[in-house]
DNA sequence: TAACGAGCTTACTGACCAGTAACAATAAGC
DNA sequence: GCTTATTGTTACTGGTCAGTAAGCTCGTTA
């Protein structure tokens, strides 16, 4: 859109209007991303009905009609929020499939992202707002992403389970109980706890994992740092 | 307050006109409830702000004012369906206590007692629309309740571990844990899905309770030595 | 200097909605 | 039959809020 390259500057001027112009769209990203995130904040907080525009636009020192200077409509707001939070998660995922290893390795890693991400504004927007406020085309786009996702740790638990370092559960039961207990952290997680998302996230992948019971004949379940297969 | 017991009734009369009364006030406690479980439903659906008292009552067959005859407010018909919910939780969790046996045992009816009322309408409401819109007062006795709930799953853990039937976990990350892996169910689950809760309960604490990981290489013959320090 | 546009403001509109007022219909009780 | 309580109705109020109109204030460009 303002794409526009002015032709005619003058070629002698280090600081060309072009610079300029490029320093004013970052400016004006940034700013969008203030209000998305400052939104997002809110919408956890006291969720998406509870928030008006004119608490958001407060909290930016701004007034309300500014906030449309960059972007379209609430619905709009609160779809970005939700797009973020899922492609921060599909990324995730995605770079711990190909960091390689095992598909525990991968498993295990793609739970610790998971657990990071729904403990981040966006992350956690997509956890406890959900799809129910969008419209029903962006919720139909944001359910996809998140099927695609489950699809995803299923996958790794399939593979897991092929490869004979996972239990024969049921991988799509499995899957959802994962994503429940870790989807959950993003509901009580207060950054000003006691624990960080590392620690907690050491400690919910070592139940799901390892399970709350002992194995029969007690043998040390050996939790902590475990050759693998 | 309609509590009024007419004494000067004719005692040959089979159909006294107490028994109408008793009558007339179950009545009055059905109504209510339908109330209540339609708004919970709807809720569940959309989300409270989501939802007019309007749309509740035309899927009553009623006019909204009507509703106010039963209710107070919009507020306090969220405060009755998240109680409902809570003392269903709490009465079961009581009693899967008191039917006795290992605190595995105990634990394990908790859970399956757990997934059946997060599949509930009041138990939905509970999980799904959260403590979030209501009032401080209610909000604070909400919280309560629901910390007494996890109090008791992570008592039962603390038990299990000093029984020497559970791993040696942290129980207060393995209450949430596992309270998030089962409150989960309560987000995806539909009645006209192809799981019942039943089934769906057995998965999830088949993985909660055994783990995804194989315990380490099954070898036929195994040292029979002490847990870990 | 004039013209322009980016970024923001104040002031408003129109819709929705929780909650109320006032009244109608039916049945219960004297 | 007359009164009263129960259960509902239609019609309205007041407040909140998403979104818009119109204009103000600069820095940039000509």
């Amino acid at each position: 859109m303002s794409r526009a390259r002015p032709k005619n500057s003058t070629p002698d001027k280090p600081a060309s209007p072009w610079r300029k112009a490029s320093e004013r769209t970052r400016e004006r990203e940034i700013k969008r991303d203030a209000v998305l995130r400052t939104a997002a904040q809110l919408f956890n907080e006291k969720g998406y009905h509870a928030v008006s525009l004119d608490e958001v636009a407060e909290r930016l020192n701004v007034t309300k009609p500014t906030l449309y200077y960059y972007v379209k409509s609430k619905d709009e707001i609160l779809a970005e929020c939700v797009r973020s939070g899922l492609e921060l998660m599909q990324e995730a995922i995605a770079r711990a499939d190909e960091a390689g290893g095992t598909a525990v390795d991968k498993l295990v890693a793609a739970m610790r992202k998971y657990t990071e991400i729904v403990t981040m504004d966006f992350g956690k927007c997509l956890i406890r707002v959900g799809e129910d406020p969008l419209p029903p085309e962006s919720r139909r786009a944001v359910r996809r992403l998140k099927a695609e996702i489950d699809l995803e740790f299923r996958h790794l638990i399939e593979l897991g389970i092929a490869e004979g370092s996972l239990r024969d559960v049921d991988p799509k039961l499995a899957a959802f109980t994962l994503a429940g207990a870790l989807s959950w952290i993003g509901r009580w997680y207060r950054a000003d706890g006691p624990l960080t998302p590392d620690q907690i996230a050491e400690q919910c992948i070592g139940v799901l994992m390892g399970g709350l019971a002992l194995p029969p004949p007690a043998r040390p379940a050996t939790s902590r740092k475990k050759a693998r297969a």
